[in-house]
DNA sequence: CTTCATGCTTACTAATGGTAAGTAACATAC
DNA sequence: GTATGTTACTTACCATTAGTAAGCATGAAG
């Protein structure tokens, strides 16, 4: 990305170069591809196994929830625990990293709240 | 979304209910969807053109930009002025709502540093 | 008359997403 | 001891979206 005129993020943050540049889009978009803030969110509030998630993330697939729970363990926004009872239970909960992935995006409510046209009729 | 045990969220915030949530989905998503936070990073640093930011935006094509802006106007995060020259210009900007978001995402920038693995090398 | 620039479309293929059904390893019910 | 249920996934299949390349309208310049 270039040089530019903007003064918006110039302002607040000491320097932004092209490195920077590519780790945003990179974390913007593993935070925002389809069903990964809901997940996230949904560990935050407390749900920790594979069918708790399931049912609080609505309308979402087994088969995409367990892809995108692999993608957030390999990329160490959760942590995956087995408990060998019968059935076996998987735990999943919040890295530290994820953790704070969360509190970096709790301000969307309010901004959605603000300038996002209602959902509720 | 359930009630949970979970205190990261609660406690920084009054009340996190279903709207809310959904809300938050929905505003992340728009945010992380592949190209747009690259995209409003783009106007963010002064590019305006769509060429420019064709330019600015690595790696993007030409048929997904003008995808992403569309989808972008009609969300409001972005304005699309026409400039009767020719051959004739388009000239896109954030909008308040777009610049308020692109600052809302900025600690993303740090939170990458320390977590994600290094992209150079 | 040909080439160039801008800001897109169109056509085509590859990858990803959505829906539904199936599976392994047991436990419990009948 | 056969049937059914539970958990955490897979597999199969088709629809939607992304990626790549080329084309197009409008004039301007050479």
């Amino acid at each position: 990305m270039k040089a530019a005129p903007n003064q918006s993020l110039r302002n607040e943050s000491s320097h932004i170069d092209d490195e920077a540049c590519r780790i945003f889009q990179r974390s913007a978009e593993l935070a925002g591809k389809k069903w990964n803030a809901a997940i996230l969110l949904a560990l935050a509030r407390g749900a920790d196994r594979f069918s708790d998630i399931a049912h609080s993330v609505d309308r979402i697939s087994d088969r995409l929830l367990a892809a995108r729970l692999r993608e957030l363990e390999q990329r160490r926004l959760i942590v995956r625990e087995v408990i060998p009872t019968t059935p076996v239970q998987i735990r999943y909960r919040l890295s530290t990293a994820g953790e704070e992935l969360i509190r970096i995006l709790h301000p969307l409510v309010q901004w959605a709240e603000r300038w996002e046209p209602r959902l509720k009729d």
